[in-house]
DNA sequence: CAGATATTTGGCTATATGGCCAAATGCGGC
DNA sequence: GCCGCATTTGGCCATATAGCCAAATATCTG
């Protein structure tokens, strides 16, 4: 593996790690319905306004979001709403799951 | 958001942080084009065997791959190709991209 | 059973992540 | 300029990840 197919995988890489997290999940499911400030997206979520603002930055940083400033509140919005399709596939690999060694299953 | 919305959100995360690293990219990649051992696997990656092995193990255990043991070797397979769909939307998160503010930029 | 090969697991260390609180920054209004 | 609201950033701690090596386990062969 040479040194151009490694970073094509750490680019990969960065973003689906982007998504790896059920808060960020959360806001992309979110602002699916369109633009929301930090705070409206507080709300919906159990943790601190600096935590979010945190995951919106790690989506931002990604590619993912995009963000704009209006007066004194920021409005992020879905910059690349393909992700939204990942979901499908989750659900996918989850029925063909039924029995796998999920290990964690209490 | 309640307990079964969290739920939700941890499963479909649990699955994506599998695919979050790009050595297991390389797994997923590798295996689209058919079923492989872990030692074939491993000398397409600069990581021990028992790296990889864990590598292995995250994917399985997402439900992304399965094995099967033949003779001493372990074969695995993907078992939802729809995972290669990941791909193409990280490509036009990245052609969206242009210019973000990609924070490590030296 | 002993030996060889393939794979996984235990143990350990280093680094990355996620969370909170408190402080800083940005913007608008008085 | 000072205050208040919205958001981000610094600092800190706890936990999770990834990696290696060494040891354990599994299968086949003689």
């Amino acid at each position: 593996m040479d040194a151009a197919a490694q970073e094509r995988l750490d680019v990969r890489a960065r973003v689906i790690k982007a998504m790896a997290h059920p808060t960020r999940l959360f806001l992309v499911e979110a602002l699916a319905a369109g633009e929301r400030c930090v705070r409206d997206l507080t709300t919906g979520v159990e943790a601190d306004v600096s935590t979010v603002s945190r995951h919106l930055a790690v989506l931002r940083n990604a590619g993912i979001l995009a963000c704009e400033r209006r007066g004194q509140q920021i409005f992020y919005r879905l910059r690349a709403p393909c992700v939204l399709g990942f979901f499908g596939c989750i659900e996918e690999v989850l029925a063909t799951d039924e029995a796998p060694a999920t290990e964690s299953r209490t």
